[in-house]
This record gives C-alpha cells, sequence and structure tokens, in this order.
DNA sequence: TTGGAATGTCAACAAAGCTGACGTATTGTA
DNA sequence: TACAATACGTCAGCTTTGTTGACATTCCAA
C-alpha cells in the first residue's frame, strides 16, 4: 500500500506508515494477552479475576487508598469495585479502616494474606517483564515507556505519573 | 527497595529493578486503557464490543480466513467467537462462505459495509497510535516493538509474525 | 464405510463491567 | 443549626464476553 510520502521521507518516518502502525496494534493485542497470562493462570486457581489483581496491585501500591481514589485510579463504578473489595475484605486479604480525619471515608490495606498474594502475582507478572527487557536491552526498554506514555489518556497519565516515583 | 544487585552493576542492569519493572507493568495496563478507549467508543454507539473488534480486525487483515484460523488467533472458544460472527453476519457486515476445497470451512470477509466499519475503527486507533509514535519518535518504536515481542508467549508469536509482512 | 475433523447450535453459567435508586453516616456550609 | 454535598455501601437488573458440556451435521480420508 502507498503511504502517500514523498520517498525523501519515506526513510525517517517509515515508522509512521499505516503497515507500522497496524504492527504496532497487533503487538499489543498481542503482548497484552502475554502480560496478564501468568497472574491469570494464578488468580484461576483461587477463583478470582483481573479486576481482583487490579485492586491488590494498586491497595499494595498506594496503602492507605480511599475508595474514591482506587476508583478514580481503576477508572470503574464503585459498583463494580465494591463487588471486588467486598470479596477480598471477606475472604481476609483487605483491610477497611474507618477514616481517622473524615469518618467517612475507608482506608485500603493488604493484610499478610494479602500481601502474600500480591508478590506471588507480581513475581509471576515481573518474571515475564524482566525476561522481555532483558531480551530488548535498556534502549529498547526506554522507548517500550516512552510510547505507552504517549498512548495513554491525559487523566491517566496523570495518576501514572502521580504514583511514578514513590519509594517502597 | 534494595535490588540485590552489586553497585557495579547498578547502572547497566537499572532498567531490571523490581521499581523499573513494576512501571512498565502499570504503564502497560494503563495505555491499554488509552489502546482501546477510541474504538470502544465508536463501537458502544452501534452496540457492538470489542470481540467484534477483533473479529473484523483480523478478518480485515486476513481475507478469506477460516473460523478456525481465527479461532487461534483470537484465543477464544468457537462457541465464543461464534456469537460475534453471527451477528456480523446477521447484520451484514461480514460474509461466510463455505469452502470450495474442503466443505466443511467457511471462508470469512468484510462486505462493503464491514470494510467501512473496519476503516472507522482502525483510522481512530491509528490516530492515538501515530501521535504516540510522532511523540516518541522512531528509535522509541523500536524499543516499544522489541519488548512487546518479547513479552508474547510462544505461540502468540508464531501468529503475529505470520501476518506480520503480509502486503496490503 | 466408518471414524474423526470442522462447524454450528442449545443450554447454562460466571466474571466484570454498566445504570439507576436508595440508605446511612459524616462533613461542610449557608 | 438546618441543609446540601460527599463517601461509601447495597439492591436490582442488564450487557458483553468469556467458559463447559452435550449433541447434530457435514464431509474428508483411511
Amino acid at each position: 500500500m502507498n503511504d502517500g510520502l514523498p520517498p525523501q521521507m519515506g526513510q525517517s518516518l517509515l515508522f509512521l506508515t499505516d503497515e507500522q502502525l497496524r504492527k504496532g496494534i497487533e503487538a499489543m493485542f498481542f503482548a497484552y494477552r502475554g502480560f496478564t497470562a501468568d497472574p491469570d493462570r494464578i488468580l484461576a486457581q483461587k477463583s478470582y479475576g483481573r479486576a481482583h489483581h487490579r485492586a491488590i496491585h494498586f491497595i499494595h501500591r498506594s496503602p492507605g487508598t480511599t475508595v474514591n481514589n482506587l476508583l478514580s485510579i481503576l477508572g470503574v463504578t464503585k459498583q463494580s469495585l465494591n463487588r471486588v473489595l467486598r470479596a477480598l475484605i471477606e475472604d481476609g486479604l483487605v483491610d477497611s479502616t474507618v477514616g481517622q480525619k473524615d469518618k467517612r471515608e475507608r482506608h485500603l490495606h493488604l493484610t499478610a494474606a494479602g500481601a502474600a498474594l500480591e508478590r506471588e502475582l507480581s513475581d509471576a507478572q515481573r518474571d515475564r517483564m524482566r525476561a522481555a527487557y532483558r531480551a530488548a536491552g535498556p534502549a529498547a526498554v526506554a522507548g517500550f515507556r516512552q510510547v505507552l506514555e504517549a498512548m495513554m489518556d491525559e487523566e491517566t497519565r496523570h495518576h501514572y505519573e502521580a504514583m511514578k516515583d514513590r519509594p517502597e
């Protein structure tokens, strides 16, 4: 397919042809499957799903976060998140404590059991990410992150950057 | 958090620290939301979903593909794909024709209406991908693709590579 | 000609999203 | 001090998209 570019621009802008873009789109689709495959296997055994994984991940990431904050990070409705949180709290993986300053708020923390599952899940996911990083090398990793960040919605990128450099 | 690496390896392997890996994981999660956001909006208006988009994409990509081939690319059950295909066929977006050589097979093609929707969806998705590519630059794009490819499952990568260089 | 492969269909179910409505406790404000 | 807004939880019902299992049809190939 002709990309409509003048010949002298062909080299430098080759990465913007429809064909290159389509490959990028398919790479995202296929890679995301791999990205979620390992945690999915672990979660299936415990009859949890990706939604539980995401909640656990971000509670681990931001201990003491409120329900509302988690909602805006995850981008789902409170009804949907509530279903997941209820299960995690009932199963003793998450603690919900009433806020001291504002008693309407609930602050969420992982219990020891929750932290154990978080570690199991993130170990599996990190293993694959590490293998991919190692295979591609540092320069590729920098580019990978750059493109992903540019692909996010404005508001989403704020969430991403807000928790970018928090120490563990 | 201590990454356990000797100091002299810190620089070259910094991209393999748990913190870097975690950022990569979150970047994938947030970016994938952006990646699907634009097509999702279009699909919602027409009461289709992502599953329809994927079917349309790969039928466009490989005209005449069989149901079985599509199944293995998409990685879902035939019942799940069948529900989607049935809707697309009934709505006149996809043609299903009995195979000439093997009459058990059905060969799938987009109709004119199907091709129009495919273009609308992929235009929207490409626009975002193009903006991200442009913002990040060619070197970053190469790295992006390298990491994504390394993240795929073995079998998935075969699918990805098999349709890598097909002309349009 | 018979067994297996490819396809399709029916039924039932689950995960995870959605909307809308409502209740309660708490907080901020007019 | 009343009242409005906020944070959270919950009930009910719906949708999309995935899953199993069972079963029928068609057709190729040994």
